[in-house]
DNA sequence: ACGGACTTCTGAATCGATCTAGTAATGAGT
DNA sequence: ACTCATTACTAGATCGATTCAGAAGTCCGT
C-alpha cells in the first residue's frame, strides 16, 4: 500500500495538487467548501497532514532547535540550573512552534557526525567544554547558533552572566567578614573525570570557560585583600551534585590548615561542602562559611540556608530562546548584555572563627 | 550567495552530482583519489554534508525519536524517575544515531499541531495521561510509537511495570507489620492541578493510568487484608514533587484518625511525607510508616531511608530505546514482558505503635 | 581477438511537499 | 459592452539530496 501524499487526495477528489496543499497551509486561498471537502476526504484515507520532511525541505525550516548538552542527559539533568535554563528554553521556542532536538555534545568523533546530519533550524550549545569536536560540526552547518555560558565563541552570541564579577562578589563577602582563609570548591576545568586539588597548570588548561572567569573572579578579590592565589586551595570535583561535592569539601576541610570559608563554583557542590562540614562536625557558620553559587531552588532550605549568588536562570534560558528566534527571522542579534548578578546573603556564612582571626 | 549543495561542488569538480554524492555516503562506489578531492574541496567551499532535511525525504528517515513529555520540562526533569528513564531512552538511541525531540504533551490544540508538523522517524509517549490530543497527534502520523507507562493504548507497545502488583507488595508489607489503618498519597489522578482528598468518583475518572493501576493494587490488597477500601484516605497531590508531598502529607497526619501507614506511589511524595511528620513531630517509623514507589537515588539517604518499590527504570528506558529500534527495522515488537518489580526495605517501616494496634 | 567480470562514474527518476505565475469565471463600475 | 478587480483553482518549477540502471573503460583468461 502506497503512502498517502496530497497527490492522492488531489486525485481522489479531481482537483490539483497545489489546491490540496492550500488547503492544509493557506486557507485564504480556496473555498471553504472545498477546503473542508478537502479536508474530510484527507481524514478518511488517514493522512495526517503534509509530510513535515518535504515540507522542510521546501520551506527551509523544519521546526526543530537543536540543543547539544554535555555528556549524558542524566548529567544534564542532575544539574539543576541546567534544567531551570533548559525549561525557559523550551518554553520560549515552543511559543515559536519549535520543538528541541536534544543531542549528546561529548565530541566524540561519530558524534559529531550525527550532529551534522541532523535536521534543525538553529543551534544552542548548552555549556560545553572548548575545543569540542560536536562544537565545530554544528558550528559548520552554518545555521543560526548561540551558546548558554560556554564555551566563548568568535562572532556568536553568549548568553552568560558577569562570571568574574558575580564570583568576586562571593569572595569579597567572604573577605569582608573578616576571613582570610579562603578554600574553592570548582566544577570540572577540563571533561576528564578528574577529583582533587587543581594546580595552577590545570587551572590554566582549563576547558570550562565559565569555570575559568569564576576563578580568576576569586583570585581578583583575594589578591586585592592581599591574601595570595597561591594559599587559596582549589579542589575541583569531577561531577557537579551533592555527593561528589561532599568529597571535595572533606578534602578541603581536611587538609592541614582547613579554609574558615569556602566558595563553591555552584550550588550542588556548595550543599556539598555543607554536608561534609556537618559530617565533620564542623559548624556552619560559626566555624566555617560557605558560599554556592547559582540559587538554585533548593538553597533556599539548606541548613543553615545557603549564601549564595543569584542569577535569573529561566530568564537566560527564555533570552537565548528570543535570540534563536531573532536570528532565525535574519534580525541582528545584538549581543545580550550579561545578565546581572546578585549576592544572596542567607544563613551558611558570618564572621570567621575569633581564633583563627587572631592567628591571622 | 547561493548556498552550496553537492550539485555546486559537482560542477566546480566537473564531476556528476551523483558522484558526490556518493563520495559522503558510499564510498566504495568511486576511487579513494577522487573522493578525497572531492571531500577536500567540499570543505574549501564551506559545505557541511548533504542537508539532513533532502537526505531526510529522499531516505525517509531524519534520525531523530520524538518524545512526549507531560507539561513543561521542569516538570518533566524535576521528577528524578523520568530523567532516568530518558536517561535510559537517549543512551540507547543514541547509540543507533538518534538524537531526542522532545515535545510537550499539554493536549493543548495548537500543540498537537505542532507535533503533526514535526519531522520524526517514531514517537515515545513518556507518561501522559489519556485522551491526551497530543498523543493522538503523534499516532495519526502513522509511524513506529512505543509508551512509556501509560497510557495503555490498543496495539501499542507500553514500557511499563506491574503497577498493580508493586503497589500490592507495598500495602501488603504494612498490613503484614500490622498496620491497620492506611492512607494514601497519589500522584495527579487528572491533569487538572487539583490538591486533596480523591473521592470515589475522582479515582475513576483518573486519566493517569499509572496512578490507577497503583490505587487497584492497594485497594486489592487492603480489601483482602480485610481493611475497607472506603476508610482509606487518599490524598491527590497536585504535582510529583517534595513540597507538594509534604503539603499532602500534612493533609493526611492532620485527619482525625490519621493513618500509621502511609503508602506514596512516589518517591517524592514519600519524602515529602517523612518531611511532613517530621514538621509534625511523629517520629518515623515508631508512630508512623511511610512506603515510598520507584526507589530513585535520593530514597536510600533519607532519615530514615526509605522504604521503597524499585523498579528497574535506566533498563526500561533503554528497553524503549530497543523496542523503537526494532518497529523502526521494521521488526515485530512483542510486547515486552512488564518489568520486575521488589519491595526494597529500609527503615521508614515498622510495627504500627502498639496502642493503635490494640485500639483496633 | 572476444566474452565476461570488475571498477568507476553518469543520467534521470524520485522522495512529497510549496509557491509563483497564470487561466477561467464572475461581478462591478462606467 | 468593455475594462478592471476579485475569487477559485491549476500547471510546473523547485527545494537538495539518493539510487538504480546502465555506459565507458580496464583487466583477464582463453
Amino acid at each position: 500500500m502506497p503512502r498517502v501524499t496530497l497527490q492522492t487526495i488531489a486525485d481522489d477528489l479531481g482537483v490539483s495538487r497545489s489546491t490540496v496543499s492550500n488547503a492544509f497551509g493557506r486557507p485564504d486561498q480556496l473555498s471553504d467548501e472545498l477546503r473542508l471537502r478537502i479536508l474530510t476526504r484527507a481524514r478518511e484515507l488517514g493522512f495526517s497532514g503534509p509530510d513535515p520532511m518535504a515540507r522542510g525541505l521546501r520551506r527551509g525550516k523544519v521546526g526543530a532547535v537543536g540543543v547539544l548538552v554535555d555528556q549524558g542527559l542524566s548529567y544534564a539533568f542532575s544539574d539543576p540550573a541546567m534544567v531551570t535554563y533548559l525549561d525557559g528554553l523550551a518554553s520560549e521556542l515552543h511559543l515559536a512552534g519549535f520543538g528541541l532536538l536534544l543531542h549528546y555534545g561529548t565530541g566524540v568523533r561519530a558524534d559529531a557526525e550525527l550532529i551534522s546530519r541532523s535536521a534543525v533550524d538553529a543551534w544552542v550549545i548548552a555549556s560545553l567544554p572548548r575545543n569540542n569536536p560536536s562544537v565545530e560540526a554544528a558550528l559548520a552547518q552554518n545555521r543560526p547558533l548561540v551558546v548558554l555560558d560556554q564555551p566563548v565563541l568568535p562572532d556568536v552570541p553568549v548568553i552568560g552572566m558577569d562570571d568574574e564579577a558575580g564570583a568576586a562578589s562571593a569572595a569579597e563577602h567572604l573577605l569582608e567578614l573578616g576571613h582570610r582563609r579562603l578554600g574553592v570548591l570548582t566544577t570540572p576545568l577540563q571533561p576528564d573525570g578528574y577529583q582533587g586539588i587543581a594546580d595552577s597548570k590545570r587551572e590554566e588548561r582549563a576547558r570550562y570557560d565559565v569555570a575559568s572567569s569564576r576563578l580568576a573572579g576569586i583570585r581578583r578579590a583575594t589578591t586585592a585583600a592581599g591574601v595570595a592565589w597561591s594559599e587559596v586551595p582549589v579542589v575541583e570535583c569531577a561531577a557537579n551534585d551533592v555527593d561528589t561535592g561532599a568529597l571535595g569539601g572533606w578534602e578541603l576541610l581536611t587538609l592541614d590548615a582547613p579554609p574558615t570559608g569556602v566558595i563553591a563554583l555552584s550550588d550542588p557542590l556548595a550543599i556539598g561542602a555543607l554536608r561534609a562540614a556537618e559530617e565533620l562536625d564542623v559548624p556552619v557558620p560559626s566555624s566555617l562559611s560557605v558560599v554556592g553559587f547559582d540559587d538554585i531552588p533548593a538553597a533556599a532550605s539548606t541548613t543553615p540556608p545557603l549564601t549564595t549568588v543569584s542569577q535569573p536562570r529561566y530568564l537566560r534560558g527564555q533570552l537565548a530562546g528570543a535570540v534563536v528566534r531573532r536570528l532565525l527571522n535574519a534580525q541582528p542579534a545584538e549581543a545580550p548584555a550579561a545578565m546581572p548578578v546578585e549576592l544572596v546573603a542567607r544563613a551558611s556564612t558570618g564572621p570567621p572563627p575569633a581564633a583563627v582571626a587572631k592567628a591571622e
